[in-house]
DNA sequence: CGCCAGGCCGTGT
DNA sequence: ACACGGCATGGC
């Protein structure tokens, strides 16, 4: 069912190429900012950092608080993130030197839990990192996918993060390394795509290319 | 004015 | 383990 959804999606949508050429740092901050925030907020921020040459990790480290307060108001809890992207500059040093490339080199079973400790980083905020700033096998789960599985009775209401990763997953049973990364990316992105338009608090149907997939439970409204 | 946005955390049960 | 409120700002 979710291969079918994700195929349906890719025909819909075409490529994304999430974040193609963007520097991991980048990448990783917009991880942090998008959190329960827009992501035109998180480009104001983010145009912010680039004005001051601050999109750099040594740099971002040497950034007194309150001056990071100020670039990154645009896209909300200027207070919690600034802390947070502190503390991963910090742990990015302190484990790979400030490199994201031996960050990356690191066992994913060893890195998750490591990011999952830092303040500020929940499930979702780290497969992100892990998927798209350092190309791990990495499947994001976001409000958008847990709304589509639950609106198409594939999921209850209330599931774990976990329970709706290993469904995501499920799209994705025979590939394996590269093609898997590349398939999870391009599948949380089509699920955003999916989502802005048509899986809001409330469901927009209309024109929606999941339409089609009829919800396991009849009463249900998709 | 009210609701929402690509979550996470501390607290109380 | 799970529910709930707070966190900040901007768009519509």
């Amino acid at each position: 069912m979710l291969r079918a959804m994700y195929e349906r999606l890719a025909e819909a949508y075409g490529p994304q190429h999430w974040w193609p050429g963007e520097a991991p740092l980048e990448i990783t901050l917009g991880a942090y900012l998008t959190q329960n925030t827009s992501w035109r907020a998180v480009e104001r921020s983010l145009g912010n950092l680039r004005n001051r040459g601050l999109l750099d990790a040594a740099g971002l480290l040497a950034t007194p608080e309150e001056e990071l307060h100020v670039l990154l108001r645009p896209s909300g809890y200027m207070v919690r993130k600034s802390a947070a992207i502190r503390a991963f500059l910090g742990f990015l040093f302190a484990e790979a030197g400030g490199s994201f490339e031996r960050l990356a080199a690191m066992r994913t079973e060893v890195l998750r839990p490591k990011l999952l400790a830092l303040p500020g980083v929940g499930p979702e905020t780290a497969d992100a990192i892990l998927l798209y700033a350092l190309g791990h096998e990495a499947m994001v789960v976001d409000e958008y996918l847990r709304r589509v599985t639950v609106r198409h009775g594939l999921t209850e209401e209330r599931s774990s993060y976990e329970v709706i990763q290993r469904l995501a997953w499920s799209a994705f049973a025979g590939e394996r390394g590269k093609a898997r990364v590349r398939h999870a990316n391009e599948f949380h992105a089509l699920i955003v795509m999916v989502g802005k338009e048509h899986c809001g608090p409330k469901p927009r149907c209309a024109g929606c290319p999941l339409a089609c997939f009829p919800a396991l439970l009849p009463e249900r409204s998709i």
